[in-house]
DNA sequence: TGCACTCAATCAATCGTTTGATTAATTTTG
DNA sequence: CAAAATTAATCAAACGATTGATTGAGTGCA
């Protein structure tokens, strides 16, 4: 049936997601890949034509699904610009654990040295949060909320950095955390608050500051 | 003659380094290695016993004398804490933008979970480093230096992520920035500073505060 | 029958590594 | 000192394994 034929080419997908994501586009084999998913290798390429096809198809099934939940961050007018900065923080932090194996696959394609169409797209699409976020930081410099020296582009890059070094480099942050940060009951109960408190503390520290911070 | 051995295994390492750092420790080949730097293929299983052995090999090389550096800070007598925590900041941010190519290629192997051996190395390794900025904060803390509530695992991160992230995702930062961040002559003329003068003052904030952090 | 799908078998290419022979350099020995 | 013995360095060739991809025979359903 036409659906079972859908299913099976997403779980395909859901398994080459996952592979190629621990183990790279060169790390993966095809073998693994269709061995994993319980599907004959030659399944691989009736269906995506090729291991790079496959790769593509994953990538753009997760951008689709990607695309429409950015849709629905919205300007709450009520809100002063640290509640809306520090919402924005609990929202992003609160989605690491969902996508982080697919959060590896987009960091390392971007930090790939050539430029390819799939690249470019990964750009587009993240900018919008970065956007959204420089907005926020933008307002609440000019309504004097912020700090009126604040460095606005390596304020973003602090809050994506240390989200990912803790989810790409799960082995150097297991070790300094003291626990497997690739275990979900850690991550939901305790890395996850953690993270948030600290994050809006740091950025707060910097952003909201009245003694002198210029030195 | 010994000096002639020493060149030409340096010489491995530089070429092994540039194609590694493009192509990545899949996609570079023993082949693609040896004929580049102009030796016989054997030659590199000779020298280093393996790809693996010719990959640590570079990567030790690229570290060693960064751990020295950090050991000679940490072990300075005559600095506070705060100077010895500036001091790693700023030679962190010399340091990798000079080499951004090559921190680029260890962050993409590590962020692949599952390849055991070489990255457990790379993470042993690393940790050296990451060790050494711990000591320098606990003992901040305990010394009534630094914030007492600090979180010191996740502000490591955030020095080592918010470097990351500008470099690995240059695409995003040099929109972000309003320059290309891969521009060399903008990287070492206002790029560096900028970035070490937001480091400290950012960690300041966090780590030196005097007013209520707390919420 | 016709069509979409599935499979084991196999393809050529490439992978990292090993081998055995050869040359160059060094040390030991008479 | 010179010949001999030993070690180190280098090479072309080939190793077995694995890679992504293809084949052609078969499957079951419409």
């Amino acid at each position: 049936m036409d659906k079972d034929k859908i299913d099976k080419k997403d779980h395909i997908l859901d398994v080459a997601e996952k592979i190629f994501s621990d183990l790279g586009f060169d790390g993966a084999s095809t073998r693994m890949i269709s061995g994993e998913a319980g599907v004959n290798m030659a399944m691989l390429n009736y269906y995506f034509g090729s291991k790079e096809g496959l790769f593509l198809a994953v990538f753009e099934r997760k951008i689709s699904s990607f695309q429409t939940l950015l849709q629905n961050i919205g300007n709450d007018e009520s809100m002063s610009s640290w509640d809306k900065l520090a919402k924005c923080i609990d929202n992003y932090v609160e989605r690491i654990i969902v996508n982080n194996c697919f959060q590896k696959l987009i960091n390392r394609e971007l930090s790939m040295s050539k430029r390819s169409e799939l690249s470019d797209k990964i750009t587009q699409i993240l900018m919008v949060n970065v956007l959204e976020i420089k907005k926020i930081l933008d307002d609440g410099i000019k309504n004097g909320t912020f700090f009126k020296d604040t460095d606005t582009p390596l304020a973003i890059a602090t809050i994506f950095g240390t989200k990912n070094y803790i989810i790409n480099t799960p082995n150097i942050s297991s070790l300094m955390l003291g626990h497997d940060v690739r275990d979900e009951k850690y991550l939901e109960e305790q890395l996850k608050p953690r993270v948030k408190t600290y994050m809006k503390r740091l950025i707060k520290a910097y952003l909201v500051n009245d003694n002198d911070n210029t030195k």
